[in-house]
DNA sequence: CACAAGTGTGAGCACTGCTCTTGACAGTGC
DNA sequence: GCACTGTCAAGAGCAGTGCTCACACTTGTG
């Protein structure tokens, strides 16, 4: 491992073109489309060699969505930071979260679907996604949070209310983890309140941004809206005083 | 035509047997799986046969993707028009909709699939699948401007604000045919209020519907919440919350 | 240098949607 | 009753798919 050898190299190499490959043909076609054979093609090389360095057709779609839901974290973990380090209020940060995350659908519809769409029949998720996929939760939950400690979460206007028990323990815990590791100096205030209703708080927001992406991009609002950008904005705005979260003009 | 000729009865009949295994088969497989041999191997019959009764294999998913919007069209009707009868308020009627949108998806995930989810690759849903698709929207229309004749829509609490010029012409009109249609004696006082803003807010519940449903169904919760019908129910409320509408436990 | 591991190739299997030719049948006019 | 016309099912065939395998070749290592 000190110094590669050259067929450690060129292995890497071939791979990072493979997915470069892959990832323009799934931009181009669609994941339902994505051929092994023209991937190969597209290389130059005979199909039967791709098998070489990725297991199967599946497991190749597994690098691409771990792929897609980096992109997503990362674009929306950069708009919620630039944000917040713009002073913006908690339902600002929403808004530019969702912003983000619409303007990254919109560029890669494809990898949208490939995540958040109709799953791909016959197969299953390995779980070495759900860390990738958790990232854009940690987002929201660390808004919902903000809001928690600042008062700009007015739960009296909300109405989400629900038995004990509706929330899975690993949700809650990650919520526990969020806010232990955003804490100030001297908040320790707010921990407690982080309740079922909050996690339920975010369901209802990332439910409400899957949705109006997807109504959007798969064509639901055709020839109903022109201002789709406006139409997705106030969708997130509602979702966020429904959940008691104010955001401000 | 008085009287159906042989041939043309056997014709209808193969044609809904085809229909039927095709169903099948959705639901077994889903839209990506659907294959036209299968379908005609169920049938006993050469795969070429089913050509004759339908164009093309993406002839036979318009044919399913219209009996799908109307499954869950009727069953949001039908789900509306009782809780309106049994004199549920416009905020319960919403939330009836909306559960009885999901059972549907429940009951027919692949179906759901087909209309909601990702677009087949390749596949422009032909104009004749519109006015099926629109039955749901008008549910949602009808309950909004029944909130909105009976005061239970309280826009002083929502924050959708959208510019002039945001909603197609088109969208406005659905709304004021639904209003002029579901009229009654002496109530023409909400009409001119039905405006952009209005359909903004149904098309926000729309989109939380579909999120929610998606979410749920996709997997997306999976491992976070037990209860998966107490967060949609949540959401459900949270949006119309969010839209001024306000839901009576 | 020799052996083992890694790598690309092309043939092959079973499957798909779709087209086209072929041959069989039903309904109709003479 | 016979011939014509339109409908129909069947089967072969084309181009594509995922995937496996035996083979030849290159590379790294003992």
């Amino acid at each position: 491992m000190g110094h590669p050898t050259a067929r450690e190299r060129a292995r890497a190499e071939f791979t990072a073109d493979l997915l470069d490959a892959a990832r323009a043909r799934l931009a181009a076609d669609g994941a339902a489309a994505l051929s092994l054979r023209a991937v190969a093609r597209d290389l130059g090389v005979a199909s039967s060699a791709v098998y070489r360095y990725v297991p199967s057709r599946d497991g190749l779609l597994t690098l691409l969505i771990i792929e897609a839901y980096d992109a997503v974290g990362t674009a929306c973990e950069a708009a919620a930071a630039q944000a917040r380090e713009a002073g913006a209020a908690p339902g600002q940060v929403w808004l530019a979260t969702g912003r983000a995350f619409r303007a990254w659908a919109l560029a890669h519809p494809h990898s949208f679907s490939l995540v958040y769409g109709t799953p791909v029949p016959g197969y299953a998720a390995p779980t070495d996604t759900v860390p990738h996929a958790v990232r854009i939760w940690v987002v929201i939950v660390a808004t919902v949070i903000d809001a928690h400690r600042d008062g700009s979460l007015r739960t009296d206007r909300a109405m989400v209310t629900v038995p004990t028990g509706t929330v899975e323990r690993a949700a809650l815990d990650l919520g526990a983890q969020v806010a232990s590791a955003t804490a100030r100096a001297g908040d320790a205030t707010g921990e407690q309140a982080w309740g079922e209703a909050e996690v339920v708080a975010c369901f209802a927001l990332f439910s409400t941004l899957v949705g109006a992406t997807t109504v959007e991009l798969f064509g639901h609002l055709r020839g109903a809206a022109t201002d789709l950008a406006g139409v997705f904005d106030a969708t997130l705005v509602a979702a966020a005083t429904g959940i008691g979260l104010v955001v401000e003009p």
